[in-house]
DNA sequence: AGCGTCAAGTTCCATTTGGAACTAAATCGG
DNA sequence: CCGATTTAGTTCCAAATGGAACTTGACGCT
C-alpha cells in the first residue's frame, strides 16, 4: 500500500497522543492511504463544519442549506440563487426551498433582477444580518482554534497553498471518464 | 469585512484567469471571507469528491456510503462498521444499510468478531477487491492532477501542514456552545 | 421579427436520510 | 457476580433530498 508523503514514522509524543485519540481506521485513512489529500481535506473540513452546523441548527433553527444561503447573502448582498448553487454544489431545488424558508422567516428579502426577469436579487433583512453577524463570531473563533497548532508563518503557508490549489482548480476535470 | 490572509491583491494573470472562470460569489467566499479556511477546504474537497463519487456511481452502481464502506475495508481489512462510522462521520444506520447492500452484492463478507459478539469483522471478496483496486487508479490520478499546480516541495509542505492540523485535531471542540 | 435552444427558479415524487427506539452483548461498580 | 449503563448494529418512520419535468424569460441565429 502506497503511503502519504508524511507517514507516521517518527515517534513524536504529540503524534502518539493524537493516534491514540483517533479511531484506528481513521489513522489508516490519514497516514496509510494513497488518497491522503482528499481524506485530510475532508477530515479537517468535517471537524470545522459539523460543530458549526449543529450549533446553528440548535441555536437558530436553520438547517444546512438555509444557513449556506444566509451566509452567502451575508458575504455578498445582491447575489442570486444561481450563484449560491454554483458556489455551494447544492442542487438548485434544495436551494430554492432554503430561500423560500428564509423569506418566510423574514431573514431574507428579494426582488426581481431588472436585468434578468427570471432571476431574483437577494438581500438580508436586519434580522438576517443579525444572525449572520452573531454566527460569524464563533465560526472565526473555531477557525482560530483549529489553526492554533500552526505558527503564524505556517498559517500563511497553508493559506497560500490552498490559494494555489484554488487558482489551479479551473483546469481540473469535472468528470472522470473511462 | 475581514479578509483571508491571501487576498486577491496582486494582478497575476493566472489568478485573473481563475477569477474569470469562477462564479463571483465563489470568488467572494474564497478571498473575501473571514472563514477562508473552511471554504477553501470544502471547495477543494468537493472538487475531488464530486467527480469521483459520480464516476463510481455510474461505473459500479455504488452510492457514496457504499463506496465509503468498500474503500474503508479495502484500506484496512478486518475493520468493523463502528470504525467506518467513526472515521467517516456518516450516521450508523446509513452505514449499516451500505454494508447490507455490499454483502448482498457479494463485495464484502463478514463474520462475528470472536472478541465482541455484537460486532462483525469485514473483509473484501475478490470482486470487492477488484473494484477497490480499479477505483484507486483514477482517484490517485485525479489527486495527482489536482496537485500538479504545486511543486514537489509545496506538495510536501501541504502534506505536512495538513498533517499538523490532523495531529492537533483531538484538541478541537466537538461542540460550539453558548 | 420568429424560432429553437438555453437558463433561473419552482414543483413533483420516488428515494435516501438520519434521529430515535430497539435488541443483544459488553463493561462497569459495588 | 449481579444490576445499571454503555455499545454494535438494526429497524422504523417522518422528513429531507435530488433528478426530472415544468414555467417563464433570455439569447442566438437566420
Amino acid at each position: 500500500m502506497r503511503r502519504a508523503p508524511t507517514s507516521p514514522s517518527r515517534a513524536d509524543p504529540e503524534r502518539e497522543a493524537a493516534l491514540a485519540e483517533l479511531d484506528p481506521l481513521t489513522v489508516t485513512k490519514l497516514w496509510d492511504n494513497p488518497c491522503w489529500l482528499s481524506f485530510r481535506l475532508n477530515f479537517v473540513a468535517f471537524r470545522f463544519n459539523d460543530p458549526v452546523y449543529r450549533w446553528i441548527e440548535t441555536r437558530y433553527g436553520l438547517v444546512r442549506p438555509e444557513f449556506v444561503a444566509l451566509y452567502a447573502v451575508g458575504l455578498k448582498e445582491g447575489v442570486a440563487a444561481k450563484n449560491i448553487v454554483a458556489s455551494s454544489g447544492l442542487p438548485k431545488n434544495t436551494l430554492s426551498r432554503a430561500v423560500q424558508k428564509l423569506l418566510q422567516r423574514r431573514l431574507l428579502k428579494r426582488e426581481t433582477d431588472p436585468d434578468d426577469l427570471r432571476s431574483y436579487v437577494l438581500h438580508l433583512t436586519p434580522a438576517g444580518r443579525k444572525i449572520f453577524d452573531e454566527t460569524m463570531v464563533p465560526m472565526v473563533e473555531h477557525q482560530t482554534t483549529m489553526l492554533a497548532g500552526l505558527s503564524a508563518d505556517e498559517q500563511r503557508q497553508l493559506c497560500a497553498l490552498m490559494d494555489k490549489l484554488v487558482i489551479a482548480s479551473p483546469a481540473w476535470p469535472q468528470e472522470l471518464q473511462s
